[in-house]
RNA sequence: CGGGAAGUGGCCUAGUUCGGCUAAGGCGCCUGCUUUGGGAGCAGGAGAUCGGGAGUUCGAAUCUCCCCUUCCCGACCA
């Protein structure tokens, strides 16, 4: 390619609404540009590296088995029906009819498509299978955001494998797991898994690979001296153990003004936090519940979801509360109530003497004890761990890290093939549902995760993986003819090698074609002047490290070519080249 | 969906408080000359329904109302 040629619109500014690394760079070098929310086109550039991403994702999957098809990314809403989905998916997919009015829906995944297409499976002879696609997805999402990581429009390669038992499953898990780190050391991005909500598929086991990132959008709990890693919505931790204590008489004592947990600490007569139950209102699927946790604790909503299975979770507003315990927000206790769930988290299990609302405005209780005067319907972890509490592995204190989602596998179990009747005849003749896992990486955010984890002040660092080029050949002077001529030595020798290279034939300043080069993040450029070819040399760069030497001419493809090759070869594929 | 911020040539911004001449500057783009190893200099030029609509006014980028869009925080998010 030439970049005379080439569509790459650089920018010396990024656009005044853009926030995240990735976001600012990609749209600053050319790579990407946003059409709406949510809503990007890929410059050639940008397409580049997303089909680069897809390719090595691709590689790594076929190489556990993996069979790619195409689908119907537009389907009918009976077989989202059919599954119980279109009604819990809720906002998140788009649904659309057709001319004869059918109900119809992007698709936003393809367990439903897939295990249709695997009910024509029928013996065990056939498994294991490993199917997988690499398309467009599409989710209604309330909130696109920061360039690529959060769109509404997006390709995913989701992976589905179709195992006889849970032992063929676990033997796909982990392959899957082993491929997605591959991908993402090829991918240069620093990955790591972590114990995730399974979310409302329920399924057993369920990974999410994450990278740190201040761009990201989940938390997570991490051990740094021992390998316990889990999403907030599922990290533990282990509290050091509280003293029984004396039990107390319940005894109701008026609190007047006192609204807060923090309040009651400092009222006379009132109780540490630690010693307080916090009552929460919540309404799960219609249903008034109380949750109640302690004083000091931030209830995780994903957790109270996992424990329930309800859908569609809020807090009940004032009307609700009032109309349930008779009191506001800061008088509410679990004390006695009958007429609605309780779920109390793990942590108050053998609490005695602790304080908590009356239901009374301007009244607490004191001296109560959990299980003697709480009508507990669920015990459940349900508070947020916090940095600094000890690693329920090994003690040592955990710390909360923000990452980007990178990847998620799990497993999934029969339900899908129970409903599309994906069965099919056991060794020993009995007709049984495919055990099935699903596995998904977003390509479009994996960009952008590398994106976010390799620039500098100068632009993007790109892993030779990925790289939308490999290499550049910058020409400091388009119309002397020696320097041109050895340019386009150059330029057809790495061709030939196979070395994914531009020939900046640009008529435009030196700085501007540097400039240029690094704010795209080639990995690695040979600069051609006559300055350097009066001495039979021409400049090698290293993107990464800005490192600058004299090669001769005659060795310059040579040097590209074995440092390319070196990089490609590599499991870290590129970093810190 | 709740809270906040913002929409002015392709990009970044000024102007809006307190209405007033032809909407200003930088980057980018085009032409010419000069320059030529780190985003050049000079001269000239093109490019804007000031997000949209309605209203107030002699006069609206500026004031009022309605709407749209985008970004950030939260909620939400196999």
């Amino acid at each position: 390619m030439r970049w005379s040629q080439l569509f790459a619109p650089t920018l010396r500014e990024a656009p005044g609404d853009a926030e995240a690394a990735s976001h600012k760079l990609l749209v600053r070098g050319g790579f990407i540009r946003q059409l709406h929310a949510g809503h990007y086109s890929m410059l050639p550039l940008g397409w580049k590296v997303h089909q680069k991403v897809a390719q090595v994702v691709r590689d790594e999957i076929n190489a556990i088995g993996g069979q790619e098809f195409l689908l119907p990314t537009m389907h009918p809403a009976s077989i989202w029906q059919a599954s119980g989905r279109w009604d819990t998916m809720g906002e998140i997919m788009f649904r659309l009819e057709d001319r004869r009015g059918n109900a119809t829906a992007l698709g936003i995944t393809h367990e439903e498509i897939f295990a249709t297409v695997a009910s024509e499976l029928n013996s065990y002879k056939q498994l294991p299978q490993v199917w997988y696609h690499i398309q467009t997805k599409f989710r209604d999402e309330a909130r696109a955001k920061a360039g690529l990581l959060r769109v509404r429009e997006f390709h995913m390669k989701d992976s589905y494998s179709f195992d006889v038992d849970a032992a063929g499953l676990d033997v796909a898990f982990d392959n899957h797991d082993r491929a997605y780190r591959r991908i993402f050391e090829r991918l240069g991005i620093p990955a790591f898994g972590v114990e995730a909500s399974s979310g409302a598929m329920g399924g057993t086991d369920s990974v999410e690979f994450m990278t740190p990132s201040p761009a990201g959008e989940d938390d997570v709990a991490r051990c740094p001296s021992c390998d316990y890693a889990a999403n907030i919505e599922k990290a533990t931790s282990a509290l050091p153990p509280i003293e029984a204590g004396e039990t107390a008489e319940l005894e109701k004592f008026p609190t007047p003004g006192v609204r807060t947990i923090a309040a009651l600490e400092e009222f006379d007569g009132g109780a540490p936090a630690i010693d307080q139950l916090k009552t929460l209102v919540m309404v799960l699927d219609g249903t008034t519940t109380l949750v109640v946790v302690r004083g000091d604790h931030q209830l995780n909503l994903q957790k109270l979801i996992d424990a329930t299975g309800a859908i569609e979770i809020r807090p009940a507003n004032p009307e609700e509360t009032v109309a349930a315990l008779g009191a506001n927000p800061g008088s509410l206790g679990a004390v006695a109530v009958t007429d609605h769930p309780v779920i109390v988290d793990l942590s108050l299990e053998g609490r005695v003497n602790m304080t908590t609302g009356a239901n009374e405005d301007d009244f607490h209780y004191r001296g109560v004890s959990v299980e003697r005067d709480l009508q507990v319907g669920q015990w459940t972890d349900l508070r947020e761990v916090s940095a600094g509490e000890a690693c329920p592995r090994c003690g040592t204190p955990l710390e909360i890290v923000r990452c980007i989602e990178i990847g998620h596998i799990f497993k999934l179990g029969t339900g899908f093939s129970e409903t599309f009747g994906a069965t099919i005849s056991s060794q020993e003749g009995d007709i049984v549902p495919i055990v099935m896992g699903s596995y998904g990486i977003g390509i479009g955010r994996n960009m952008a995760a590398v994106a976010e984890t390799h620039h500098d002040d100068k632009g993007l660092v790109w892993p030779v993986s990925v790289a939308p080029f490999e290499a550049v050949i910058t020409v400091m002077k388009i119309d002397d003819e020696a320097t041109m001529n050895a340019a386009e030595l150059l330029y057809d020798d790495l061709r030939h090698a196979g070395v994914d290279v531009v020939l900046d034939d640009r008529d435009a300043r030196a700085g501007v074609k540097f400039a240029d080069s690094e704010l795209v993040g080639i990995p690695f450029r040979l600069t051609v002047g006559p300055r350097g070819l009066k001495d039979g040399n021409v400049e090698y760069t290293v993107r990464s490290t800005m490192e600058t030497v004299d090669v001769p001419l005659e060795s310059a493809a040579t040097t590209v070519i074995h440092a390319v090759h070196a990089a490609k070869a590599v499991p870290h594929g590129g970093i810190g080249v």
